[in-house]
DNA sequence: CTTGTCATTTGGCAATTGCCAAACGACACC
DNA sequence: GGTGTCGTTTGGCAATTGCCAAATGACAAG
Protein backbone atom coordinates (compact mmCIF):
# COMPACT_ATOMS: atom_id res chain seq x y z
CA UNK A 1 0.00 0.00 0.00
CA UNK A 2 2.82 2.53 0.44
CA UNK A 3 4.51 1.56 -2.61
CA UNK A 4 1.19 2.46 -4.23
CA UNK A 5 1.04 5.99 -2.61
CA UNK A 6 4.68 6.46 -3.27
CA UNK A 7 4.39 5.16 -7.17
CA UNK A 8 1.47 7.93 -7.06
CA UNK A 9 3.32 11.04 -6.06
CA UNK A 10 6.43 10.23 -8.45
CA UNK A 11 3.15 11.53 -10.58
CA UNK A 12 1.97 14.54 -8.81
CA UNK A 13 1.30 15.49 -5.31
CA UNK A 14 -1.40 14.60 -2.95
CA UNK A 15 -2.21 15.81 0.76
CA UNK A 16 -2.45 13.61 3.70
CA UNK A 17 -6.65 13.38 3.79
CA UNK A 18 -6.54 12.49 -0.34
CA UNK A 19 -4.01 9.69 0.09
CA UNK A 20 -6.25 8.51 2.72
CA UNK A 21 -8.83 8.58 0.91
CA UNK A 22 -7.11 6.50 -1.32
CA UNK A 23 -6.46 4.01 0.77
CA UNK A 24 -9.97 3.41 1.65
CA UNK A 25 -11.14 2.91 -1.82
CA UNK A 26 -7.97 0.36 -2.62
CA UNK A 27 -8.91 -3.44 -1.83
CA UNK A 28 -6.59 -6.17 -2.10
CA UNK A 29 -7.65 -8.97 -4.01
CA UNK A 30 -5.20 -12.06 -5.41
CA UNK A 31 -5.36 -13.78 -8.73
CA UNK A 32 -4.22 -17.66 -9.29
CA UNK A 33 -1.72 -18.33 -11.75
CA UNK A 34 -3.19 -18.91 -15.02
CA UNK A 35 -6.36 -17.14 -14.25
CA UNK A 36 -7.45 -13.43 -16.58
CA UNK A 37 -7.50 -9.78 -14.95
CA UNK A 38 -9.24 -8.87 -17.77
CA UNK A 39 -10.94 -10.46 -21.22
CA UNK A 40 -10.81 -9.41 -24.64
CA UNK A 41 -14.94 -8.93 -25.39
CA UNK A 42 -15.69 -7.60 -21.91
CA UNK A 43 -15.69 -4.49 -19.90
CA UNK A 44 -12.40 -3.50 -17.41
CA UNK A 45 -13.87 -3.03 -14.71
CA UNK A 46 -11.27 -2.22 -12.40
CA UNK A 47 -7.99 -1.49 -12.51
CA UNK A 48 -4.89 -2.72 -10.88
CA UNK A 49 -1.35 -2.12 -9.06
CA UNK A 50 0.22 -5.37 -8.92
CA UNK A 51 2.23 -6.02 -5.32
CA UNK A 52 2.99 -9.42 -6.12
CA UNK A 53 3.60 -11.66 -9.30
CA UNK A 54 3.45 -10.96 -12.61
CA UNK A 55 0.55 -10.72 -15.48
CA UNK A 56 1.08 -10.58 -19.03
CA UNK A 57 -1.09 -8.75 -21.69
CA UNK A 58 -1.72 -10.78 -24.71
CA UNK A 59 -3.80 -11.89 -27.57
CA UNK A 60 -4.92 -15.01 -29.61
CA UNK A 61 -4.77 -15.62 -33.12
CA UNK A 62 -7.18 -17.52 -35.41
CA UNK A 63 -5.79 -20.82 -34.18
CA UNK A 64 -5.27 -20.09 -30.71
CA UNK A 65 -1.77 -18.95 -30.51
CA UNK A 66 -1.25 -16.67 -27.61
CA UNK A 67 1.08 -13.67 -28.08
CA UNK A 68 2.91 -11.65 -25.33
CA UNK A 69 2.87 -8.03 -25.73
CA UNK A 70 4.64 -7.36 -22.52
CA UNK A 71 4.28 -7.99 -18.98
CA UNK A 72 3.76 -6.70 -15.78
CA UNK A 73 4.89 -6.74 -12.79
CA UNK A 74 5.77 -5.35 -8.78
CA UNK A 75 5.01 -1.72 -8.60
CA UNK A 76 3.27 -1.32 -11.62
CA UNK A 77 -0.58 -0.48 -12.46
CA UNK A 78 -2.01 -2.71 -15.02
CA UNK A 79 -5.33 -2.63 -16.92
CA UNK A 80 -6.75 -2.38 -20.55
CA UNK A 81 -7.13 1.54 -20.12
CA UNK A 82 -8.99 2.39 -22.99
CA UNK A 83 -11.25 -0.27 -21.67
CA UNK A 84 -11.40 1.19 -18.55
CA UNK A 85 -12.03 4.79 -19.33
CA UNK A 86 -14.81 4.45 -21.65
CA UNK A 87 -16.28 1.35 -20.76
CA UNK A 88 -15.72 -0.05 -24.19
CA UNK A 89 -15.14 -3.84 -24.67
CA UNK A 90 -11.40 -4.76 -24.35
CA UNK A 91 -9.37 -5.99 -27.06
CA UNK A 92 -6.50 -7.96 -25.57
CA UNK A 93 -6.67 -10.54 -22.32
CA UNK A 94 -4.70 -9.83 -19.11
CA UNK A 95 -3.53 -13.23 -17.56
CA UNK A 96 -1.60 -13.91 -14.27
CA UNK A 97 1.36 -16.34 -15.69
CA UNK A 98 2.15 -16.29 -11.83
CA UNK A 99 -0.08 -15.91 -8.66
CA UNK A 100 -0.69 -12.49 -8.16
CA UNK A 101 -1.25 -9.92 -4.79
CA UNK A 102 -3.06 -6.87 -6.32
CA UNK A 103 -4.44 -3.59 -4.69
CA UNK A 104 -7.76 -2.42 -7.43
CA UNK A 105 -9.86 0.20 -7.91
CA UNK A 106 -13.48 -0.74 -9.29
CA UNK A 107 -14.58 1.97 -11.66
CA UNK A 108 -16.86 3.34 -9.16
CA UNK A 109 -14.00 3.93 -7.00
CA UNK A 110 -12.24 5.23 -9.16
CA UNK A 111 -14.81 7.76 -10.89
CA UNK A 112 -15.33 8.99 -7.37
CA UNK A 113 -11.09 9.61 -7.04
CA UNK A 114 -11.36 11.48 -9.85
CA UNK A 115 -14.46 13.68 -8.78
CA UNK A 116 -12.84 14.21 -5.11
CA UNK A 117 -9.36 14.64 -6.14
CA UNK A 118 -7.97 17.66 -8.66
CA UNK A 119 -4.58 15.77 -9.40
CA UNK A 120 -6.34 12.22 -10.08
CA UNK A 121 -6.68 12.50 -13.50
CA UNK A 122 -3.48 14.32 -14.30
CA UNK A 123 -1.44 11.51 -12.69
CA UNK A 124 -3.40 8.88 -14.33
CA UNK A 125 -2.64 11.01 -17.82
CA UNK A 126 0.64 11.15 -16.87
CA UNK A 127 1.35 7.51 -15.99
CA UNK A 128 -0.86 5.99 -19.31
CA UNK A 129 1.18 8.24 -21.50
CA UNK A 130 4.32 7.44 -19.99
CA UNK A 131 4.00 4.02 -19.91
CA UNK A 132 2.52 3.61 -23.38
CA UNK A 133 5.28 5.52 -24.95
CA UNK A 134 7.92 3.56 -23.09
CA UNK A 135 6.05 0.08 -24.28
CA UNK A 136 5.44 1.67 -27.81
CA UNK A 137 9.53 2.51 -28.23
CA UNK A 138 10.71 -0.74 -26.80
CA UNK A 139 8.45 -2.55 -29.78
CA UNK A 140 9.52 -0.26 -31.70
CA UNK A 141 13.45 -0.82 -30.87
CA UNK A 142 13.57 -4.36 -30.79
CA UNK A 143 12.12 -4.22 -35.13
CA UNK A 144 15.49 -3.56 -35.90
CA UNK A 145 17.47 -5.79 -34.06
CA UNK A 146 18.35 -8.99 -34.03
CA UNK A 147 17.01 -11.88 -31.43
CA UNK A 148 19.74 -12.23 -29.60
CA UNK A 149 20.01 -8.41 -28.66
CA UNK A 150 16.48 -8.30 -28.01
CA UNK A 151 17.00 -11.16 -25.89
CA UNK A 152 20.13 -9.38 -24.04
CA UNK A 153 18.36 -6.21 -23.69
CA UNK A 154 15.24 -7.70 -22.36
CA UNK A 155 17.53 -9.05 -19.42
CA UNK A 156 19.42 -5.78 -18.86
CA UNK A 157 16.07 -3.90 -18.44
CA UNK A 158 13.98 -6.34 -16.66
CA UNK A 159 16.28 -7.99 -14.06
CA UNK A 160 15.09 -11.52 -12.86
CA UNK A 161 11.96 -11.60 -15.10
CA UNK A 162 13.28 -13.82 -17.47
CA UNK A 163 13.68 -16.94 -15.04
CA UNK A 164 9.98 -16.04 -13.95
CA UNK A 165 8.28 -16.24 -17.40
CA UNK A 166 7.89 -19.30 -19.25
CA UNK A 167 10.02 -19.18 -22.28
CA UNK A 168 7.30 -19.67 -24.61
CA UNK A 169 5.70 -16.70 -23.67
CA UNK A 170 8.97 -14.97 -23.47
CA UNK A 171 9.52 -15.83 -26.80
CA UNK A 172 6.35 -14.57 -28.16
CA UNK A 173 7.36 -11.09 -26.98
CA UNK A 174 10.70 -11.17 -28.58
CA UNK A 175 8.89 -11.70 -31.64
CA UNK A 176 10.39 -15.33 -32.30
CA UNK A 177 10.25 -18.89 -31.51
CA UNK A 178 10.58 -21.03 -28.52
CA UNK A 179 12.92 -23.02 -30.22
CA UNK A 180 15.58 -19.87 -30.79
CA UNK A 181 14.98 -18.46 -27.50
CA UNK A 182 16.43 -21.75 -26.44
CA UNK A 183 19.16 -22.32 -29.13
CA UNK A 184 20.31 -18.28 -27.69
CA UNK A 185 20.01 -19.00 -23.98
CA UNK A 186 22.77 -21.87 -24.58
CA UNK A 187 25.10 -19.39 -26.62
CA UNK A 188 25.38 -17.22 -24.30
CA UNK A 189 26.00 -19.05 -21.47
CA UNK B 1 -9.47 24.31 -38.85
CA UNK B 2 -13.29 22.67 -39.48
CA UNK B 3 -10.89 19.74 -39.54
CA UNK B 4 -9.30 20.39 -36.12
CA UNK B 5 -12.72 20.63 -34.31
CA UNK B 6 -13.93 17.89 -35.58
CA UNK B 7 -11.21 15.60 -34.51
CA UNK B 8 -11.26 17.05 -31.52
CA UNK B 9 -15.44 16.45 -31.46
CA UNK B 10 -14.95 12.90 -31.45
CA UNK B 11 -13.20 12.61 -27.97
CA UNK B 12 -15.77 15.25 -25.86
CA UNK B 13 -18.16 17.52 -25.86
CA UNK B 14 -17.52 21.78 -27.12
CA UNK B 15 -19.97 24.10 -26.81
CA UNK B 16 -19.76 27.22 -28.76
CA UNK B 17 -17.95 29.29 -27.23
CA UNK B 18 -15.06 26.67 -26.41
CA UNK B 19 -15.14 26.33 -29.90
CA UNK B 20 -14.51 29.51 -30.93
CA UNK B 21 -11.63 30.28 -28.35
CA UNK B 22 -10.00 27.17 -29.57
CA UNK B 23 -10.39 28.60 -32.73
CA UNK B 24 -8.11 32.20 -31.33
CA UNK B 25 -5.56 30.13 -30.19
CA UNK B 26 -4.63 27.83 -33.16
CA UNK B 27 -1.87 29.21 -34.86
CA UNK B 28 -1.23 28.35 -39.01
CA UNK B 29 2.43 27.53 -39.03
CA UNK B 30 4.58 25.83 -42.16
CA UNK B 31 7.35 24.22 -41.96
CA UNK B 32 9.87 22.47 -45.03
CA UNK B 33 10.51 19.29 -45.73
CA UNK B 34 13.46 18.34 -44.00
CA UNK B 35 13.19 20.55 -41.54
CA UNK B 36 12.40 19.58 -37.78
CA UNK B 37 9.55 20.42 -35.84
CA UNK B 38 11.02 18.93 -32.82
CA UNK B 39 14.10 17.87 -31.96
CA UNK B 40 15.81 15.16 -29.26
CA UNK B 41 17.35 17.14 -26.61
CA UNK B 42 15.29 20.31 -26.86
CA UNK B 43 11.93 20.91 -24.82
CA UNK B 44 8.90 20.78 -27.53
CA UNK B 45 7.01 24.22 -27.18
CA UNK B 46 4.15 23.12 -29.49
CA UNK B 47 1.60 20.74 -30.63
CA UNK B 48 0.39 20.73 -33.71
CA UNK B 49 -2.33 19.48 -36.06
CA UNK B 50 -1.53 18.07 -39.33
CA UNK B 51 -3.54 19.90 -41.99
CA UNK B 52 -1.32 18.81 -45.00
CA UNK B 53 1.68 16.60 -45.50
CA UNK B 54 3.24 14.32 -43.44
CA UNK B 55 6.16 14.16 -40.84
CA UNK B 56 7.81 11.14 -39.03
CA UNK B 57 8.59 10.28 -35.55
CA UNK B 58 12.17 9.34 -35.38
CA UNK B 59 16.07 8.79 -33.70
CA UNK B 60 19.25 8.40 -34.85
CA UNK B 61 21.51 5.89 -33.94
CA UNK B 62 25.29 6.57 -32.55
CA UNK B 63 26.37 6.31 -36.27
CA UNK B 64 23.97 8.81 -37.59
CA UNK B 65 21.40 6.04 -39.04
CA UNK B 66 17.76 7.30 -38.71
CA UNK B 67 15.17 5.03 -37.44
CA UNK B 68 11.37 6.04 -38.36
CA UNK B 69 9.07 5.14 -35.18
CA UNK B 70 5.68 6.08 -37.29
CA UNK B 71 4.79 8.29 -39.50
CA UNK B 72 1.66 11.58 -39.00
CA UNK B 73 0.11 12.61 -41.59
CA UNK B 74 -2.83 14.63 -42.06
CA UNK B 75 -5.99 15.45 -39.64
CA UNK B 76 -3.50 14.03 -36.83
CA UNK B 77 -1.94 15.61 -33.83
CA UNK B 78 2.16 15.88 -33.95
CA UNK B 79 4.16 16.63 -30.45
CA UNK B 80 6.17 15.12 -28.16
CA UNK B 81 3.62 14.72 -25.39
CA UNK B 82 5.49 13.84 -22.44
CA UNK B 83 8.20 16.82 -23.49
CA UNK B 84 5.30 18.75 -24.38
CA UNK B 85 3.03 18.37 -21.29
CA UNK B 86 6.21 18.29 -18.39
CA UNK B 87 8.82 20.65 -20.55
CA UNK B 88 11.40 17.87 -20.32
CA UNK B 89 13.70 17.46 -23.20
CA UNK B 90 12.49 15.39 -25.78
CA UNK B 91 14.48 12.39 -26.91
CA UNK B 92 13.09 11.99 -30.49
CA UNK B 93 13.15 14.23 -33.36
CA UNK B 94 9.66 14.89 -35.86
CA UNK B 95 10.89 15.55 -39.16
CA UNK B 96 8.80 17.08 -41.67
CA UNK B 97 9.37 14.62 -45.00
CA UNK B 98 7.37 16.97 -47.33
CA UNK B 99 6.32 20.72 -46.79
CA UNK B 100 3.88 20.71 -44.41
CA UNK B 101 1.20 23.08 -42.91
CA UNK B 102 -0.03 22.36 -39.40
CA UNK B 103 -2.43 23.93 -36.97
CA UNK B 104 -0.05 24.80 -33.69
CA UNK B 105 -0.85 25.62 -29.99
CA UNK B 106 2.10 26.78 -28.11
CA UNK B 107 2.65 25.36 -24.76
CA UNK B 108 1.02 28.86 -23.06
CA UNK B 109 -2.18 28.94 -25.19
CA UNK B 110 -2.45 24.87 -24.65
CA UNK B 111 -2.30 25.86 -20.79
CA UNK B 112 -4.95 28.53 -21.14
CA UNK B 113 -7.06 26.10 -23.10
CA UNK B 114 -6.77 23.89 -20.22
CA UNK B 115 -7.91 26.24 -17.76
CA UNK B 116 -10.62 27.40 -19.01
CA UNK B 117 -12.23 24.17 -20.91
CA UNK B 118 -12.98 21.51 -18.72
CA UNK B 119 -13.32 18.81 -21.12
CA UNK B 120 -9.65 19.97 -22.60
CA UNK B 121 -7.49 17.81 -20.62
CA UNK B 122 -10.03 14.79 -20.86
CA UNK B 123 -10.37 15.41 -24.32
CA UNK B 124 -6.15 14.85 -24.92
CA UNK B 125 -5.57 12.37 -22.29
CA UNK B 126 -8.09 10.25 -24.79
CA UNK B 127 -6.41 10.91 -27.99
CA UNK B 128 -3.04 10.52 -26.76
CA UNK B 129 -3.84 7.04 -25.02
CA UNK B 130 -5.74 5.68 -28.02
CA UNK B 131 -2.86 7.06 -30.26
CA UNK B 132 -0.05 5.71 -28.41
CA UNK B 133 -1.77 2.63 -27.53
CA UNK B 134 -2.65 2.06 -31.48
CA UNK B 135 1.34 2.59 -32.15
CA UNK B 136 2.03 0.17 -29.42
CA UNK B 137 -0.06 -2.12 -31.23
CA UNK B 138 1.31 -2.20 -34.66
CA UNK B 139 4.81 -2.01 -33.40
CA UNK B 140 3.84 -5.61 -31.31
CA UNK B 141 2.02 -6.84 -34.22
CA UNK B 142 4.70 -6.58 -36.70
CA UNK B 143 6.83 -8.28 -34.34
CA UNK B 144 5.45 -11.53 -35.31
CA UNK B 145 4.80 -11.01 -39.02
CA UNK B 146 7.37 -11.21 -41.55
CA UNK B 147 8.16 -8.07 -43.83
CA UNK B 148 6.21 -8.67 -46.80
CA UNK B 149 3.14 -8.93 -44.54
CA UNK B 150 4.22 -6.27 -42.42
CA UNK B 151 4.50 -4.39 -45.94
CA UNK B 152 1.02 -5.40 -46.95
CA UNK B 153 -0.79 -4.48 -44.26
CA UNK B 154 0.96 -0.83 -44.51
CA UNK B 155 -0.39 -0.25 -47.51
CA UNK B 156 -4.08 -1.65 -46.50
CA UNK B 157 -3.59 0.46 -43.21
CA UNK B 158 -2.60 3.40 -44.77
CA UNK B 159 -3.70 3.58 -48.75
CA UNK B 160 -1.24 6.13 -50.56
CA UNK B 161 1.11 6.73 -47.95
CA UNK B 162 3.64 4.71 -49.12
CA UNK B 163 4.03 6.60 -52.63
CA UNK B 164 4.66 9.88 -50.44
CA UNK B 165 7.54 8.59 -48.19
CA UNK B 166 10.98 8.07 -49.24
CA UNK B 167 11.35 4.02 -49.37
CA UNK B 168 14.49 4.36 -46.78
CA UNK B 169 12.04 5.49 -44.23
CA UNK B 170 9.24 2.99 -44.81
CA UNK B 171 12.36 0.25 -44.67
CA UNK B 172 12.91 1.55 -41.28
CA UNK B 173 9.59 1.78 -40.11
CA UNK B 174 9.21 -1.80 -40.78
CA UNK B 175 12.14 -2.54 -39.73
CA UNK B 176 14.10 -3.59 -42.70
CA UNK B 177 16.37 -2.93 -45.71
CA UNK B 178 15.86 -0.65 -48.20
CA UNK B 179 17.28 -3.51 -50.44
CA UNK B 180 14.67 -5.98 -49.02
CA UNK B 181 11.75 -3.16 -49.01
CA UNK B 182 12.43 -2.92 -52.94
CA UNK B 183 12.67 -6.42 -53.53
CA UNK B 184 9.58 -7.26 -51.84
CA UNK B 185 7.51 -4.33 -53.67
CA UNK B 186 8.61 -6.36 -56.84
CA UNK B 187 7.46 -9.17 -55.55
CA UNK B 188 4.16 -7.78 -54.94
CA UNK B 189 3.46 -6.18 -58.19
C1' DC C 1 24.40 18.59 -72.31
C1' DT C 2 27.41 17.12 -68.62
C1' DT C 3 28.38 16.32 -64.04
C1' DG C 4 27.65 15.21 -59.38
C1' DT C 5 24.82 13.60 -55.74
C1' DC C 6 21.67 10.83 -53.68
C1' DA C 7 17.97 7.26 -53.62
C1' DT C 8 16.63 2.95 -55.39
C1' DT C 9 17.37 -1.48 -57.63
C1' DT C 10 19.72 -5.66 -58.35
C1' DG C 11 23.05 -9.59 -57.72
C1' DG C 12 25.65 -12.85 -55.01
C1' DC C 13 26.56 -14.72 -50.77
C1' DA C 14 26.33 -15.39 -45.69
C1' DA C 15 23.92 -15.27 -41.39
C1' DT C 16 19.69 -15.55 -38.95
C1' DT C 17 15.59 -17.51 -38.02
C1' DG C 18 11.57 -20.49 -38.87
C1' DC C 19 9.61 -25.02 -39.44
C1' DC C 20 9.14 -29.82 -38.44
C1' DA C 21 10.10 -33.69 -35.84
C1' DA C 22 12.22 -36.20 -32.25
C1' DA C 23 14.18 -36.44 -27.69
C1' DC C 24 14.38 -35.05 -23.06
C1' DG C 25 12.94 -33.38 -18.42
C1' DA C 26 9.72 -32.03 -14.82
C1' DC C 27 5.73 -33.09 -12.63
C1' DA C 28 1.12 -34.66 -11.43
C1' DC C 29 -1.82 -38.63 -11.20
C1' DC C 30 -2.91 -43.42 -11.14
C1' DG D 1 7.02 -47.45 -10.30
C1' DG D 2 4.51 -46.40 -14.56
C1' DT D 3 2.07 -43.22 -17.54
C1' DG D 4 0.62 -39.09 -19.64
C1' DT D 5 1.07 -34.23 -20.35
C1' DC D 6 3.34 -30.21 -21.14
C1' DG D 7 7.23 -27.26 -21.73
C1' DT D 8 11.92 -27.09 -23.32
C1' DT D 9 15.91 -28.61 -26.00
C1' DT D 10 18.11 -30.20 -30.04
C1' DG D 11 18.95 -31.52 -34.98
C1' DG D 12 18.45 -30.93 -39.90
C1' DC D 13 16.96 -28.30 -43.49
C1' DA D 14 14.63 -24.45 -45.94
C1' DA D 15 13.23 -19.73 -46.28
C1' DT D 16 13.95 -15.04 -45.10
C1' DT D 17 16.64 -11.29 -44.57
C1' DG D 18 21.01 -8.75 -44.04
C1' DC D 19 25.35 -7.24 -45.96
C1' DC D 20 28.33 -5.58 -49.52
C1' DA D 21 29.06 -3.89 -53.93
C1' DA D 22 27.81 -2.46 -58.43
C1' DA D 23 24.38 -0.61 -61.66
C1' DT D 24 20.70 2.30 -62.61
C1' DG D 25 17.61 6.25 -62.20
C1' DA D 26 16.09 10.94 -60.77
C1' DC D 27 17.22 15.40 -60.40
C1' DA D 28 19.54 19.74 -59.53
C1' DA D 29 23.60 22.73 -60.62
C1' DG D 30 26.85 24.37 -63.71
Amino acid sequence: MEALIRYLLQYGNLNPEQIALIQSKAEAKTIEKGTYFSEAGKIAGQIGYVTEGILRVCYYNNIGEGFTRYFVYENRFVADINSFRDQLPSSEYIEAITDCSLMIFSKDSFTELSNSIPAWNSIFAKITSNVLENKMKASSNMLVQDAQTRYIHFLEHYPGLANRVPLSMLASYLGITPSSLSRIRKNIT
